[in-house]
DNA sequence: CACGAATATTCCAATTGAGGCATATTCATA
DNA sequence: TATGAATATGCCTCAATTGGAATATTCGTG
């Protein structure tokens, strides 16, 4: 999960993954596209591998690299998980005055919640 | 979205989103719970807020963090056009040949794919 | 109105990560 | 078999990020 976001979390990474998303592709391929030189792009791309987002295939010197489904899938399920936070009304209150025991509720305060501005 | 990405990209921020998961909390929660220190936690909740995964309420000198549903719903979004990816039968067999007018197809190789192990 | 509780901010040191360049490797082909 | 194409790696440098400690701020309360 967490490697998943790491890899993810980078401009031309995703920028990466997005053009994998219409399929498979040989490094030369990306390089044309991003605007990165070739060295850079095999990094990010050994990253990616890492993540186990990307796979290779072998053909002759070229290199063609595809996504892996399972990292995306994770993620995916991942996120499942906080749906209910956008389908409203969570029973969250109760976990709220559960945690404050001295709650008083009077507050005012503007930019940005500092508490010290 | 890579914003939202990056945010999320850095355990201990992650943790944090997964606590906050139960529902609203205050910073000395986390404290708790997190192997970190109290200004480190606010440095984290701030990096969440800039990317608004998070949002603060005021309670006396108290600040209650709570998760924003938008960027998450977005990252879903996001998530889902790779969705084919893994529901099979892809058609990019095609994209690749649209590529390789100079298919060889002959490969061998092992050793995670190098160029040149 | 001084004090403690709760939190944010600043400054610093150490670490990490991305780009650039040069180079090594492998394959196909002349 | 020498050469060019395609790609990976190593080394270096610079910028960004994280954690730590100290400090400032604000609120509620005695």
């Amino acid at each position: 999960m967490l490697a998943t976001l790491r890899a993810l979390a980078e401009p031309s990474r995703l920028q990466i993954v997005e053009l994998l998303r219409d399929g498979p592709r040989p490094v030369g391929h990306m390089v044309k596209r991003l605007r990165l030189r070739q060295p850079q792009v095999s990094k990010h791309l050994r990253v990616l591998s890492d993540a186990g987002l990307v796979e290779v295939r072998v053909d002759a010197q070229r290199r063609i690299y595809e996504l892996r489904p399972e990292p995306l899938r994770e993620l995916e399920v991942w996120i499942e998980r906080y749906r209910r936070i956008w389908e409203g009304n969570f029973q969250r209150l109760n976990a709220v005055l559960e945690e404050l025991k001295t709650e008083k509720t009077k507050a005012k305060e503007k930019k940005r919640g500092r508490a010290n501005p």
